[in-house]
DNA sequence: CTGATCTGTTACGGTTTCCGTAACAAATTA
DNA sequence: TAATTTGTTACGGAAACCGTAACAGATCAG
């Protein structure tokens, strides 16, 4: 499992909007404002905006904005947003061990003790909001 | 971040080896125990070796056989002898935000995040222990 | 002392995953 | 109608991972 540069891009990203006001940014401005590729922002900005942490328009004079305060866009939902898979993912080799019912348990165990973490994780970004991330990172 | 199969293939092989009682065992008894090669197996018990979870002895009659009892043998000190890397770990591309102040600030946000995140996984770890895994997994 | 056995390590090929970029269709506005 | 911008797809390269093979080094049996 990799904590991959989606979610900090993100943040950067939504960091980005929130200091420069109320209107519309391009993907292009923002990518330059924070030193990402454009193409691969726009996709990150695209899930945002289905999950409703951003809203975009097309067209020229088009861009994204932040949907809501910064105060009221927490991490947790960022990173659901982005991350398609969990941050423990584990491999489970039924196929070896079907056979191996020792080695089954095992796997089960792993699986919940991974999920536990993985719930502990969620909730612990579930308490930080954008606006903290900003007032901490930021000067 | 990816959990791999090696945390769990090695608590497999630990497993094994505390069923088989007293006599050391071989890579190719356990590999064929816990449906897994034998060479990947023997890189596993070789790190756990120089950590001091197993021994080892070689030439005829060699094999391997757990150092300590399993409630003495934690979670944690398995993760840290077998997987060589943090569990998270962030790829901060400090090459591209050199001249960006805020994403530097926000890495280092993400770094410490990812720290504290960490620290909880290892110590919740700690308070596992191969026999705990062993009661509650194997019926 | 010789041969068999087993660990410890290295190397390699294949697969998957990830990253960055380009390209283009769809939508919107001037 | 033309320019602009999002949204999506595709592709090439890089890196990580897995499984396997191979062999050198150490140890023991006889």
């Amino acid at each position: 499992m990799a904590a991959s540069t989606k979610l900090s891009t993100s943040v950067k990203a939504l960091c980005y909007l929130a200091e420069h006001g109320r209107r519309e940014q391009t993907s292009t401005a923002i990518a330059a404002g924070i030193g990402v590729n454009a193409s691969k922002l726009r996709k990150l900005l695209s899930m945002m905006g289905n999950s409703g942490i951003v809203h975009s328009s097309k067209g020229t004079q088009g861009g994204f904005i932040l949907a809501r305060k910064p105060e009221q866009i927490h991490l947790q939902e960022i990173y659901c947003a982005v991350e398609d898979r969990r941050a423990f993912h584990m491999d489970v080799h039924y196929v070896n061990g079907q056979h191996l019912p020792d080695t089954v348990k095992i796997n089960n165990f792993f699986l919940d003790f991974f999920a536990d973490i993985q719930n502990d994780i969620e909730n612990k970004m579930k308490k930080i909001s954008l606006k903290m991330i900003m007032d901490q990172a930021l000067h």
